[in-house]
DNA sequence: TGGCATTCTTAGGCAAGTGAACAAAGTAAG
DNA sequence: CTTACTTTGTTCACTTGCCTAAGAATGCCA
């Protein structure tokens, strides 16, 4: 019965979250300031703060000047307080990481393999790879808050599991969650490498708490994470986000999924290298990553044509971020994933200046367009802060969570 | 003090609102059912029911079968209990609205003008005519719950009164909402014309609890409005769902945004007309509206040259509903407002067959597509909703409201 | 040293929600 | 008709989160 239905009463421990969420985001802050952003009295800030301290999530850290009277008690999460582990399940490979209460990587590896394995095996391969760097970086077990899990691609209402189409057919009715929480014996989250990086962004990079902004995530295919105000926009079944399937040329070349012009098919990495490959240029990659990054490189060095190629791509994903910050009326777009690892800085200005110039000529909010510090990894690590944000400041407002359930059912 | 900040503790009336608001959704519901629906104990189920009876809001209307035991007693909104008052502010005229608890509509009229008169000789016109009306129909002014008024066009952050930039200059400053609280005597609302569409839907439409729709309102612009779970979406400076600069033809004709090929440019009803003139159709309306509307008529009697220009403006909506569906995951498009009242028939087809498509190919669920029932004043429906909304069911948990603040700032 | 300002804590109270016992109103079996 | 059982709805004592109000702690300035 416990996870039948999270009830009104969900509410109620959120001011501990917000509070929480409000000293993550300020870095360092004092109870007065906490009483302004929340609304609540100093009273009750008082007493959550020192259950906070109690509990070892919060430390005092020295006071502020004075500003005429008793001078403030600065706050600050502790970083060693919590940890929790990340994992990005990708085509390639498996990439792990190990963060902090701040959102800081305390570790970080990468394994090969993963697609074609039977499921059974990587859990068990999983659950290894994480028991043994756990003790050899000497992160104590019981701080491990859980795990998260993330993939590409939509996700399946049935299993709760991401499920690319083409690749890793046999992941599609496994039940993951609950067979790697039976072999790690901490709790299991699993959602999409995009919702995952936004949050990893909203974690680490000290984003305001009210604010809305969306991670537009380039690997293998192209997502976006929707973050507003602290939480996840997840739409009717869990897979708001999904640009890769918008359409910006009417008459564009057909997509597998039926219509034209969609934006992975006409800019996605794929997309960009089968087209070097058509141009004529000569690709000795072993993926579409490799080959992405060699194209990248060599319109950084200033090659013609894998230029136009990129800024082609960069025009298409200008008018994806345009349409999503026109959508959502966002005010901040993080360019991350491994693509734009490789070539962020060749997209940047396009997108810039898209959004730039519409949103100006209107009068409105000028949207900010920044490349993530972690875009290599921005999904593990957002796999991290699905754990840290579910724990800490589990804000969900009336929202169901249905990626809790499937673990549920299946582990019955 | 009043407004300063919403707190945590605005959390708190939710639970009567949540109630309240499933009882409308559901048209008559048990208690049993609301206990499962909330996750609430039925001991709040019933206290707080109670009081909803005895506030005279909710009836108990017969008894259902008996399951085996005692049969449930049903609960049902009493329409006349309360009654809420919509205005639609637009370049052609005014559009006035008054509606009770189930959304129904209690009486209905328009007046011509508005647009470039005086905002003081208006707003008394406006308030005249409320009195007139209100005492006319028979309505008890004190179970009125207030006014909305709603009027096309992005928001102000300054004046909180949506302001379109070609049109209504003399509006841009003035405080809309101030002066008609004075000039009537009742709380009053701001919005967009298509977010109250989308309100309207949910609160008349039966549409169930926890559902993400969008309405597309196509008026002499092109909006959507967006509800998720009940609540609206608003997004960082409330302007969310500013469709009609989503780009669909990179290489379309310019717009006054700056940017090319936007969706209002390309298919808007002034393009639709203005193409329509160009191909040398002859038009006497006195504006696009009405131009529009005989370009409607003409097409639904098979006229080739309409009926191609609309339907390739219908292509660029289904475009626009797609990116919708897809960024927003959404299971519901409702089309409405003047120009969808007026060739609704034209698009449907086209926009259903689009998201069909490119939905059932990626597995997706499917999203549905209908005209609104009340489609030609469904943004003065929506002001009366927005009155609703905001008086029986305001769960915007943590979400500030803006639109409020400037009554308070400019009343003082 | 004694105001004075500012920050933080403690104490009492209100309201929403819960759990548990109970009352009410039916069906099913003898 | 009586008895047992099921389901629905209510009452009441208790917990919890927050608020108001008062006070304690800790600095500045005369």
């Amino acid at each position: 019965m416990s996870g039948s239905q999270p009830g009104l009463g969900a509410a109620h421990a959120s001011s501990r979250s917000a509070i929480l969420d409000l000293i993550r985001a300020a870095g360092t802050i004092s109870r007065v300031e906490l009483t302004r952003a929340t609304g609540l009295t100093a009273a009750t800030i008082s007493t959550v703060v020192r259950r906070l301290i109690d509990d070892g999530l919060v430390l005092e850290v020295g006071r502020a000047e004075s500003t005429g009277g008793k001078p403030r008690m600065l706050l600050q999460l502790d970083p060693s307080a919590r940890y929790a582990i990340g994992v990005h399940l990708d085509h390639a490979g498996i990439t792990y990481v190990i963060a902090n209460l701040g959102g800081a990587i305390v570790a970080r590896w990468r394994r090969p393999g993963a697609g074609s394995d039977d499921p059974r095996e990587v859990v068990a391969r999983i659950a290894a790879e994480i028991r043994t760097t756990v003790t050899r970086v000497g992160v104590d077990p019981a701080r491990i808050l859980g795990l998260g899990v993330v993939s590409p691609g939509p996700i399946s209402a049935s299993t709760g599991m991401t499920l690319t189409p083409p690749v890793m057919q046999r992941w599609t009715e496994f039940p993951l969650g609950a067979a790697l929480e039976e072999a790690i014996g901490l709790p299991v989250l699993l959602d999409n490498d995009a919702t995952a990086a936004a949050i990893g962004e909203y974690w680490s990079g000290g984003i305001s708490t009210g604010s809305a902004f969306a991670a537009l995530y380039m690997g293998t295919g192209i997502g976006a994470g929707i973050l507003v105000d602290g939480t996840v926009y997840r739409g009717s079944s869990s897979n708001a986000g999904e640009v890769g399937h918008i359409c910006v040329d009417l008459d564009g070349p057909e997509c597998w999924c039926g219509n034209r012009g969609c934006v992975e098919a006409l800019a996605g990495p794929a997309a960009v290298v089968a087209a070097a490959r058509d141009a004529g240029i000569d690709l000795a990659g072993r993926n579409v990553a490799e080959n992405f990054g060699s194209l990248a490189r060599a319109a950084s060095r200033g090659e013609a044509l894998p230029m136009e190629l990129l800024q082609r791509s960069a025009r298409y994903l200008g008018v994806a971020a345009q349409t999503l910050a026109n959508v959502l009326d966002l005010e901040l777009v993080i360019l991350t994933g491994p693509a734009f690892a490789l070539a962020g800085s060749l997209y940047l200005p396009e997108i810039e200046r898209r959004l730039g110039q519409s949103f100006f000529a209107r009068g409105s909010h000028p949207v900010r367009v920044i490349i993530s510090s972690n875009a290599p990894e921005a999904a593990a690590v957002g796999a991290a802060a699905l754990v840290l944000q579910s724990e800490l400041a589990p804000r969900q407002a009336g929202v169901r969570m249905p990626l809790e359930l499937p673990l549920e059912v299946t582990a019955g």
